[in-house]
DNA sequence: ACTCAATGTAAAATACACTTGACTTAAAGT
DNA sequence: ACTTTAAGTCAAGTGTATTTTACATTGAGT
């Protein structure tokens, strides 16, 4: 699953460490999900879209089957 | 998290076991979502709101801090 | 060259998503 | 009453999301 919060956090000025602060996760989570070693979960997903005011579908790019 | 999957299946009268085999999931999986037992995947999220023409946030019911 | 901040990575542990198989309950039809 | 279909549930297993700790790499500044 691709997504944009590489940018997103470019745009903000924010390192891995403050987005991981934002959404309450570690900040090995946030280079893990950025790197597409995992998904994040379906509440973690909710919350990156509240942080940055943006739909889900606009944040993370779904490539499944 | 809340969802609205129990009225989409209705509004298409569609069993569980149905839904499931649309979504490639077990009938088991689709009724503890259904029942709030669990959230889905995030990648399951996505194949919902393709399944259904919605988006993510129409489907799910986001309720955390 | 040295330092420091940011990033990448890895191993072990925990929590949760999901499966299979089986059983129960509820509703509806015959 | 009997059968059938859908829904609910449970236990045990597998896979994956996430944490913690720890260490390596990269880049920028001095």
């Amino acid at each position: 699953m691709k997504n944009r919060l590489k940018v997103l956090r470019a745009e903000r000025d924010w390192t891995q460490a403050d987005l991981a602060n934002a959404l309450d996760v570690s900040r090995q989570t946030v280079n893990a999900i950025e790197k597409g070693k995992f998904d994040p979960s379906l509440p973690l997903a909710f919350k990156c879209a509240r942080l940055f005011g943006m739909r889900i579908e606009e944040i993370f790019e779904d490539e499944s089957a």
